[in-house]
DNA sequence: CTGAAAGCGCTTACAG
DNA sequence: CTGAAAGCGCTTACAG
């Protein structure tokens, strides 16, 4: 009998070979693959294990082939949130590859655009769109999410409603923390640049700093809050003003790296060093808080994590309106980190001194 | 007998519904799909007619899983590309899904990490590797890739050998417009950063740099040479040593974005104004350009553009060797762009009159 | 918690 | 020139 000439051109290994090397069914590790709960710890780490040593990776052509369940969904982004993009495209595609869906990727520039892209996409056959900042605090953008009933998920943004979820990090808690971390370090007088208003960010990371201080008793100082608008050039000027404040902060805590990094250039252009003569503090720890030199102390978001989150929510809302619920927006709340780099130490000696006397006539 | 339930969830028609309607088999329509030429003009007309009256699309996943022809490439990237990163991947991704093959983005933090990765990917099935840089420069990457066999392509690198593949611009032809544009100017001293030294397009842009200043009959003077790294911090040193030197540049170019933000920092902190006191000029385009202030004038390199044309390299070489050829590495060129924006200006008046002696005296 | 069977929609390889 | 069979690699639906 002439054997059949095998179709298989790849040599890469199948659901089968990973089975057969766990010693399971091809359903067991299907099981596993899609995460389902109703598997042995035991099993599971065994089919793990067989997948790592093999190199598999599923083919998705046979999943989507299999699964009928093809959800699309959309991922918005505009210019100025390139510093995210990266890690968004990279945690978002990661899961959705584990969702079996398919996340089509659409950059709009302004936002007229924005309602553009987004009213062709849902015409396509997109289901659910993941928008990340700047655009997902747009007013217009808001707007059209609510009048068009699309399930929607923000990245790093607290802002839920109805049909739109959120992941962020808890900005009140984070820049409460930063600014403890700055008074523990000996700091009194701690300057803030506040970010953009329209952003609601903006407001939470005022009111953790300014709580941080009446927590440990410091006096919250008008003169000490500089308005920024999340870009270099407002920090340039904010820490201009900062600087040039009587009894000048020993430390400047910046609502985003942009503007910290921006203070940092300040302070070298007036012959102060970072940290010693001053402590600079950002916010996202963004590429830049790397760049610039000193590295900066900052709070990092886990914009991965946050993708990934912000894909699950959106998958699992889609699968319920097919099943004909609608689920109310959510807001999942993940870890920061306080990131401890070079551009932040004690005060000096000097201002020391004045610190206790700050301390004491404080109001 | 119990009835199986359907599993379709689609009511698509498919090719089954389409011979029925013809009144032939579903081979013989897959014939037609694909314009095969062995099929009476009767029958297809007949095919045609009942593909066009069911609205019949064929199905992506469907195909590819049958036809086994499913390419899957490697994309590796490490932590310092993050600046090329999201566009690599949005040009990768794109180009991926327009070839109906599957793009498997991996991150690897260390040289070893890369060969674990890349061996784990070939092991997957992975049959061509997509590297960006600074990976692609790295000798242990480049040895592995040699050693493999496996067909990569190189984004940003000009360096192509037997199994790699490269798309980048010129970067010598780059170097030598900024030069051009820099002199164009009025500029006579004109200092240049050098990239890190194991980088080829260090060696090349430096290579633009003296040529133009040679066709413009200027000297090329060691003095206003400075060695960086492509990092800020090593920008910060250059730029101290190029503006100390007696009778300073007005103009400094460096070979990188980084390199160049830095040297505004320090033309700052010296007071010098950019660009009334000392232009300043950049190359890549990164983020880092338009957040520092003044923006950076600078050199674009097309990143979506070049991941696309890497993908295709990449998918045509996979082809070729499932056909049993094996290509030559090739080197794809794609035109930069000389994007001008804060940084550069005309030399001040003062240095003007410098100037003039300095071409007359030069050696 | 696990697996055997059937099927997703198409194409390859073979036989007429 | 045409078609019946087998198979791509996975998942659903069912049964234990």
């Amino acid at each position: 009998m002439k054997q059949r000439q095998s179709r298989r051109q790849r040599n890469a290994p199948t659901i089968s070979d990973v089975a057969r090397s766990a010693g399971v069914s091809p359903m067991t590790v299907s099981r596993v693959i899609n995460g389902e709960s109703n598997v042995r710890a035991k099993t599971r780490d065994a089919v793990l294990a067989a997948i790592e040593s093999l190199g598999y990776t599923p083919n998705r052509a046979a999943r989507s082939l299999a699964s009928a369940d093809q959800i699309i969904i959309g991922l918005l982004y505009s210019n100025p949130s390139a510093a995210y993009l990266s890690e968004v495209l990279v945690g978002g595609l990661e899961q959705a590859s584990r969702h079996n869906i398919q996340l089509v990727v659409e950059k709009c520039d302004t936002e007229e655009d924005a309602e553009t892209v987004a009213a062709r996409l849902m015409a396509g056959g997109v289901e659910g769109l993941l928008i990340t900042p700047p655009l997902s605090d747009q007013p217009r953008m808001q707007e059209l999410l609510r009048a068009s009933d699309t399930p929607a998920a923000a990245i790093a943004s607290e802002n839920a409603y109805n049909n739109t979820s959120a992941v962020s990090i808890d900005d009140y808690q984070a820049a409460f923390a930063m600014t403890r971390h700055i008074i523990s370090l000996g700091h009194r007088r701690i300057g803030f640049v506040i970010g953009d208003t329209n952003q609601i960010a903006s407001g939470r990371r005022l009111a953790g700093y300014r709580d941080a201080l009446r927590e440990a008793g410091l006096p919250v100082d008008d003169a000490l809050e500089a308005q920024g608008h999340f870009t270099y050039r407002s920090g340039l000027q904010a820490a201009e003003q900062l600087l040039a404040v009587e009894d000048r902060p020993t430390a400047i805590f910046a609502s985003n790296d942009d503007m910290a990094a921006a203070t940092v250039a300040i302070a070298h252009r007036r012959g102060l060093d970072v940290p010693s003569d001053l402590t600079v503090c950002g916010f996202d720890d963004t590429a830049l808080a790397t760049t610039v030199w000193p590295e900066l102390t900052t709070i990092h978001q886990p914009i991965i994590e946050m993708a990934r989150a912000a894909v699950d929510l959106l998958v699992e809302e889609v699968r319920a309106r097919r099943d004909g619920e609608v689920l109310e927006g959510r807001h999942q709340l993940l870890d920061f980190t306080l990131v401890q780099r070079q551009s932040d130490a004690p005060p000096p000696a000097e201002s020391d001194g004045k610190r206790r006397v700050g301390g004491t006539t404080s109001v």
